[in-house]
DNA sequence: GCGATCAGGT
DNA sequence: CACACCTGATCGC
């Protein structure tokens, strides 16, 4: 979930993806897509009555995006505020100051970032330079070189900063199948399925939000069908969506849902409450779309596993997987990155160490370990607060725009792992400390990949990491809790990134952030909608609610005979380990059971999954309590010394003078 | 009555 | 299996 306060520090006047409090105040709005966690405040009535009083300030976002915003009649007031944007082509944009006729111009691209119908990347070129809002994505490895306009000529475009969704920028989500190799997985899946009979059905238990859509037209061109879904009114402007979704009932391919789909479901029940007009029961199985992820050495396994008796889960991903964001990274090489997500069981503090490495120029920092106070170089004047994007001063125009050429790509990754000091076959970030705050490098052991998608999440929670000091990004990214202080409002002031000085690293020595990320829930309904019932349908049986149903309990699936176990598509697998070779889709036999990740084996692989399995298990521990201290950590470097309250004090009272601090530099 | 927030669910 | 929602309870206005 996005945690992305609103606004970039290179263009604070414009707010993308969140429309409450310090972004009631923007000169112009951004909406990336139509996710609730992306639309924050956009219907509250301030926002709308600060509408009402401007003459200026619009929202851009894509065509599509206007649409699916406009079908719900809670956003409808944006209607005339609303600029829709062309895909892939430039426009300059006027913010302007109201109050003081202030004008700044500013170009933005809208890239499209695969990630739900509409959605984009916003580029951002002006005088702060190039900043490229990634909103929610997925890219395949090697996309970021096939669009256009991050490139000039043949060369990247230099990039400032990224703004990211890192929802898996985390070595355990290593890997996610690709689009196709899921969507094979599912279409194979489907088809043995409903090719039995016209009584078996499939239920798409997907989640009330739009990404699926392709997933429907894929099936839909394939079975020559269409998938029963609630509505479709959103879908009016989109004819390629629209053929292939229906409210006609009659349709052995469902993504309906009911407040209580699962309870129909087990009871053999369509969400919808569809039955055969001959009275002969369906046979229904369930496919749950959802993540499914494996780490870097992890052999892979199936995009489609079976849960129960006649549920499956089917491999599916809105977002980019950390493979494919470092290869997004690398080819960019952006001066900065910060994380609009934190992934679950990471901290802003180990997600933006890990970014930091993708930076350009960081690199080789890779050998970067820990410096005691040996990075402060100046002192800071007129600076209320230290923040964590100081160091994005430190490398201002150090280094012209690195020659890529598009589709250079596996060049590009040759040239990132060249600049890792150490030769290894490894992830640069898996052999560094994530958090200077976190105890040892290497607590955390990356390399062992998690070779298990069972990992739970007993830790980091509610870490407090911190102290408030020095807000900085940690404002930026999150709104919450952060207490009192005025001047920090969220958005670096002008001319506060001071761009001549080396401002002392803060952040290497006190993690900045808090971890109160409690922005989850938006209790607004986008989909009020109500389905028409088609009066060509509604004559189909008599009795379609749902409660006359409940007496026929056959099991729809219990399927002694239900051998679909796939054979499949051997293609792509990049044949390294042989002992990977493995289908993409493999359905497991019933009586061999997939409740637990013990089960998930077929023979020919048992013995290395068992032993994965332990490899998982016997797995460092997390880090405990008393290594996480509350207030503020001194990381224990071998050689450093935890500092005396009146040293820390005599450093405070230099840094607050402006005097220039001195320190001891080891060797 | 409304919005914001949280807990708990899928 | 960790995304993008739901619902329902509670609180403040």
């Amino acid at each position: 979930m996005s945690s992305f306060a609103g606004r970039m520090k290179e263009y604070p006047t414009v707010s993308l993806d969140r429309f409450d409090r310090e972004n009631l105040h923007a000169r112009a709005y951004f909406l990336s897509h139509c996710h609730k966690d992306h639309m924050k405040g956009l219907k509250g009535p301030k926002l709308k009555r600060k509408l009402q009083s401007s003459r200026t300030v619009r929202l851009y976002c894509s065509f599509v995006t206007k649409e699916l915003l406009l079908s719900n009649p809670k956003y409808a007031f944006w209607e005339e505020y609303i600029l829709p944007l062309e895909l892939e082509s430039p426009t300059q944009i006027s913010l302007v100051d109201e109050a003081s006729g202030e004008k700044e111009d500013l170009v933005v691209t809208l890239l499209p970032a695969g990630h739900c119908p509409g959605s984009v990347m916003f580029l951002f070129e002006g005088s702060q330079g190039n900043v490229l809002y990634t909103g929610d994505f997925r890219f395949a490895v090697g996309d970021a070189s096939r669009i256009e306009h991050l490139h000039s000529g043949s060369r990247v475009k230099d990039i400032q900063t990224v703004y990211l969704d890192s929802t898996f920028y985390d070595p355990r989500f290593y890997q996610i199948p690709t689009r196709e190799v899921c969507l094979n997985g599912i279409l194979e899946l489907v088809g043995n399925w409903i090719t039995q009979s016209p009584y078996h059905v499939v239920w798409l238990n997907c989640k009330a939000a739009y990404g699926y859509e392709y997933l429907f037209t894929n099936l839909g061109e394939e079975f020559n069908t269409q998938i029963h879904v609630r509505s479709l009114g959103m879908f009016n402007k989109m004819p390629d969506i629209l053929s292939y979704v229906t409210t006609d009932r009659r349709t052995q391919i469902h993504a309906c849902r009911h407040p209580k789909d699962e309870e129909f479901f087990q009871g053999s029940r369509l969400p919808c409450g569809c039955t055969a007009s001959d009275g002969t029961p369906l046979r229904i199985i369930s496919i749950k779309p959802s993540t499914m992820w494996f780490g870097e050495r992890m052999r892979k396994t199936n995009v489609i596993i079976k849960t129960g008796a006649s549920s499956f889960r089917a491999c599916f991903s809105f977002h980019s997987s950390y493979s494919e964001l470092k290869d997004f990274l690398s080819y960019l090489r952006p001066v900065n990155i910060y994380p609009s997500v934190i992934p679950i069981g990471l901290t802003l503090t180990q997600v933006s160490q890990m970014l930091r490495l993708m930076c350009r120029n960081q690199s080789d920092q890779a050998a970067f370990v820990y410096k005691p106070l040996g990075v402060l170089k100046r002192s800071m004047v007129e600076r209320p607060t230290y923040d964590s994007d100081s160091d994005d001063g430190l490398f201002d125009g150090l280094d012209l725009e690195p020659v890529r050429k598009k589709m250079g790509l596996n060049q590009d990754l040759e040239n990132v792992k060249a600049q890792s000091p150490q030769k290894t076959a490894l992830p640069l970030e898996e052999s560094l400390p994530l958090t200077v705050t976190d105890t040892q490098p290497g607590a955390r052991n990356y390399v062992d990949c998690t070779e298990s998608n069972d990992e739970e999440e007993d830790e980091g929670e509610t870490k407090e990491e911190e102290d408030d000091e020095g807000k900085g990004d940690a404002e930026l990214m999150k709104e919450e809790e952060m207490t009192t202080k005025e001047e920090v409002n969220g958005v670096m002031k002008e001319g506060e990134s001071n761009k001549e000085t080396n401002p002392p690293k803060w952040e290497d020595f006190f993690t900045t952030e808090t971890l109160t990320d409690s922005q989850n829930s938006l209790n607004s309904q986008l989909q009020s909608c109500c389905s028409v019932p088609s009066p060509s349908l509604s004559r189909m049986t008599g009795s379609q609610t749902p409660e006359l149903f409940s007496e026929e309990e056959e099991t729809p699936a219990d399927d002694g005979n239900f051998s679909l176990t796939l054979s499949a598509s051997l293609s792509n697998h990049s044949s390294q380990n042989l002992d990977s070779y493995l289908p993409d889709t493999l359905i497991l036999h019933p009586e061999q059971g997939v409740h637990e990740q013990g089960d998930l084996k077929t023979d020919d692989m048992s013995q290395e999954n068992a032993s994965d399995v332990q490899k998982v298990q016997s797995e460092p521990e997390e880090l405990s309590e008393s290594q996480v201290s509350s207030d503020f950590d001194i990381p224990s470097t071998p050689e450093s010394k935890m500092p005396r309250p009146d040293e820390l004090s005599q450093l405070y009272r230099k840094l607050a003078a402006g005097e220039e601090v001195v320190t001891r530099k080891r060797d």
